[in-house]
DNA sequence: GTGGATCGTTGGCTCTGCCAACAAGTAGAC
DNA sequence: GTCTACTTGTTGGCAGAGCCAACGATCCAC
């Protein structure tokens, strides 16, 4: 973003979707100069922490609740699997799938970039109180639970 | 996004950072869609509004008000000029300049994108009474702006 | 004047999110 | 059992948004 003391037409300022893609450019932004400091980026951590709490899956199961494409989740594991954070290995009662396991160099990777995020939301939540905080949350799992079931 | 019944892992589900990138992806499927079938894209809302707001202006301008990067403005402008929805037109004050005109068609292209938009709010906000509407507006522009204001 | 800043422009890069097609494999209907 | 329909991994491609570096031209302060 080229910010500015310039401030935006009150017709973007008002509008939800203006503001949502705003704050998650923002958010990116310190997301990503973040991960990229630790070698890893969003698609990583999301891949990490599925892993962590679902344990090992194929990788069409990891897309679906990581919310990855197929396609994107394979070139992510790429990545990962290049650096042993992962180990890619078929599945004996489904030829068609690999099982996607989670190493102990990736569960560590994965601590690290945890650090890394937990700091990012304070920095990015820094103007609300703790309740507020809770409140924006609170609403906005509302709105994107809403749009993931409208969606099958 | 390649959504399902399948949960996304707690640690994102509560993570900020994570729910306003989903919304904004969200937000962002809806609102290209329908200026997609309008024939524009996100930047030429932001420069159509900025133009009506404030009067011509030269593209460096234009950009920090819609927070649009100099690079990024000349092909959007060269886009809206080819449909004639734009004017530009050398500054005689300062030879560097550009000066960027609404035309008639470019209003009435605003207008449409306007009406576009404001169904679009009202499909992305769905699951939420209209304080509650009025309550994450406000939040998020608190974030944004704060954000807006520390990046010089 | 001269130096530093600004403007438009070109060209390039990354990340995220999609979609289409394919062969290999599985599973259900019949 | 066979045939059909689906799933899986993979390749390759595309678009939108956001950014950065460099260029010549121009302006402005000194």
């Amino acid at each position: 973003m080229i910010s500015d003391d310039a401030r935006p037409p009150e017709r973007l300022r008002h509008a939800a979707s203006w503001l949502i893609s705003q704050a998650s450019a923002q958010s990116h932004r310190l997301v990503a100069d973040g991960f990229a400091a630790a070698g890893a980026r969003g698609y990583h951590y999301r891949l990490l922490a599925t892993l962590e709490e679902y344990g090992p899956a194929s990788q069409a199961d990891l897309g679906r609740r990581a919310a990855i494409d197929r396609s994107d989740v394979v070139a992510a594991l790429n990545e990962m699997a290049a650096k042993k954070l992962v180990e890619r290995a078929p599945d004996p009662a489904d030829r068609r799938r690999n099982i996607i396991t989670l190493t102990p160099a990736g569960r560590r990777h994965l601590r690290e970039l945890d650090d890394v995020l937990a700091g990012i939301q304070d920095a990015l939540l820094a103007p609300l109180s703790p309740p507020e905080r809770v409140q924006l949350t609170e609403l906005l799992t509302r709105v994107t639970d809403h749009h993931a079931k409208t969606r099958p």
